[in-house]
DNA sequence: CACAGTATGACAGGCACG
DNA sequence: CGTGCCTGTCATACTGTG
């Protein structure tokens, strides 16, 4: 499967063509700018030149945040002050360079000349005189402590890593080691070294370069990924500088792209972090909504959810429709593994009978978000009858009309000029559903395209708690807020993953009858039970619940997004909307069943 | 009464540009 | 760094129809 094949889609990643772009970006040397533990000897603002206040300020920035400051400069130098993303990209793939060649992929361990290991960073040019020596000069490095520099790096600490080596050898990879370290801090159940989420990757696929985030050797100097610092990090690695005084407004910004932890078939997917204390289960706990909301809104889910980061996700990386939505949860995120077969990614995938209609200047390959409503059948017309009166190739105008209503309304072409909305069951596919599992039981149309608007992209959540499999090879118990349609049900289903119990908690009548029908359609062989509002969830029902069932495994809910959904014109409130502050009771039964469970246990 | 159709912007992010 | 422009967004309220 290729993951890549996005690359004609008008919404680059866009580290690539930022590299693409800039050639020159092949400048300083990746090998000894690894950092080691001299580092620590590196000091902040005043070993920095006073001449340009702006320019000192960026140097003591990126040095504060474990960047070497021989590199920081150089990479100043080459690319100017003007953006902070593009330095801060360059300075990561440089560490990311360093890392790599330290950490022979787990398939491939064999010996390895500079193309394997930098074939995956395709964008930088490694024909550099610069580069050259500096390979000669990591030869000196024995492989061994080049790995244990990289776990150092990591914010493990020697010790650790020392030991990791012993327990997985010498050809073990970086990320084994990693887990390894990770699973030992479990298993002792001891606070890790270095605080939590000593570092994050986001790595994509063969033709990327990765991310990582807030790595360092100084314990002091590791940032807390709650800390208002993570904003200012997140923020210069999303948008680039922005007004200092914007520093102490709580708003996380998105990642661009939108590509959560890493994809299937990242390679390598170098993900580990390191939950607060509170944060972790039993049970595994699982949160969604839309990645949009207002201002504000995910930092105060967060700060409820534990702290825990959000993993922000498009599932346009995933199937043929965009889907940008944030998910909270305690789950590992090494392991994981997509739903197969694999769906459909691009339009004509999805709908090969489009492909003969479709104008050569409607570009789109994918779908925009799938929502509540469709377009109108007079606007179809409307369509339909400009471009008839129009020439071939139409005006640039009517173009552009057309186009903005089809991404709009998330219209397919269907005929000659004809446009038409998708119908309900190409939705459920979409959507990773089987086909009708909206339809019937007393479903009016009107209510399967609302229904199925509101739900999950059962591919995407479906990679997310595939780590879940191993770990519950019996089958698990869950307890599912705001059901809908029941895609967390279905994902789990799909993955293989039996169903001992769920309590399904949904407002909808009619969407409860649809979990219903397909519980019983699947032929499930545990026990589903329906509740119609998360207020009757009280301390005594769940304890009761968690008494029968002998506690939760999972908790899954993605609470009502009314409020903070960009389509509402009317009452986009908020968190304290009329619906969306259901997310509140989210909060609440989460953590009641987390007591309750401490307790028992 | 149920259902379908229709009109109804605000807002934030990304980008190019000066 | 500010500005303008473009794009996208799990929707609500009202009206018409049978």
């Amino acid at each position: 499967m290729d993951w890549t094949d996005d690359s004609e889609d008008d919404d680059n990643i866009s580290w690539e063509s930022d590299e693409e772009a800039k050639p020159e970006n092949s400048g300083p040397p990746p090998a000894t700018n690894l950092p080691t533990v001299e580092q620590e000897d590196h000091t902040g603002p005043s070993r920095v030149s006073p001449a340009d206040p702006s320019r000192s300020k960026l140097i003591s920035h990126f040095v504060g945040m474990g960047f070497v400051e021989d590199m920081v400069t150089k990479v100043i130098d080459e690319n100017g002050e003007r953006d902070v993303n593009t330095l801060l990209e360059t300075l990561l793939t440089y560490k990311v360079i360093g890392t790599s060649t330290s950490s022979p992929r787990p398939s491939n361990n064999k010996k390895k000349g500079p193309d394997d290991d930098f074939s995956d960073i395709s964008s930088v040019d490694f024909s550099d005189a610069d580069y050259v020596e500096n390979e000669i000069e990591e030869e000196d490095i024995s492989e061994e402590d080049r790995k244990l520099l990289t776990l150092v790096e990591m914010g493990f600490s020697t010790d650790e890593a020392a030991s990791a080596v012993g327990r997985c050898g010498q050809n073990a990879s970086i990320l084994e080691l990693a887990d390894s370290i990770h699973a030992a801090q479990l298993a002792e159940g001891v606070e890790g070294p270095e605080e939590e989420f000593p570092w994050t990757c986001w790595s994509e696929d063969e033709s990327t370069t990765s991310f990582i985030f807030g790595a360092s050797t100084d314990k002091k100097r590791i940032r807390r990924w709650s800390d208002i610092d993570r904003r200012k990090r997140m923020k210069m690695y999303s948008q680039g500088s922005r007004n200092e005084d914007d520093e102490d407004l709580p708003s996380l910004s998105l990642p661009n792209p939108m590509i959560g932890f890493g994809l299937p078939n990242g390679r390598p997917l170098l993900t580990h972090r390191k939950l607060p204390e509170a944060a972790m289960g039993p049970p595994y706990f699982y949160y969604e909504n839309v990645a949009l909301a207002p201002r504000g809104v995910w930092d105060t889910i967060s700060r409820f959810l534990y702290d825990i980061e959000p993993e922000f996700v498009d599932s346009k990386f995933f199937c043929a429709a965009a889907r940008k939505r944030g998910y909270i949860h305690n789950l590992p995120i090494h392991n994981r593994f997509p739903l197969l077969p694999l769906p459909p990614r691009t339009i004509f995938e999805a709908f090969p009978m489009t492909k003969k209609w479709w104008p050569s200047w409607d570009t789109r390959t994918h779908l925009n978000c799938l929502q509540t409503c469709t377009a109108s059948a007079k606007l179809t017309e409307r369509i339909r009858s400009a471009l008839a009166d129009s020439d071939d190739p139409p005006s640039h105008n009517t173009r552009q009309f057309v186009i903005n209503e089809c991404r709009k309304w998330n219209l397919v072409w269907v005929g000659l000029h004809k446009v038409a909305p998708l119908e309900p069951d190409e939705i459920e596919m979409l959507l990773g559903f089987p086909r009708n599992h909206t339809r019937g039981g007393g479903s009016s149309r009107t209510e399967r395209y609302k229904s199925l608007g509101n739900s999950f992209q059962v591919d995407t959540v479906a990679y997310h708690l595939s780590v879940l499999k191993d770990m519950f090879p019996n089958g698990i118990t869950m307890l599912s807020l705001f059901s809908g349609i029941g895609g967390a049900e279905v994902a789990l289903h799909r993955l293989g993953i039996h169903l001992k119990a769920v309590v399904s908690v949904e407002i909808s009548e009619v969407n409860r009858n649809i979990v219903r029908s397909w519980w019983e359609q699947t032929n499930q062989t545990g026990t589903l039970i329906d509740i119609a509002d998360v207020q009757q969830l009280n301390g005594d029902k769940l304890e009761q619940l968690i008494h029968t069932f002998g506690g939760f495994d999972l908790v899954v809910g993605g609470s009502p997004c009314n409020n903070l959904a960009g389509s509402n014109r009317v009452s986009r409130d908020g968190l304290e909307g009329k619906h969306s502050a259901l997310f509140y009771d989210y909060f609440r039964i989460l953590d009641l069943v987390k007591n309750i469970m401490g307790k028992e246990s």
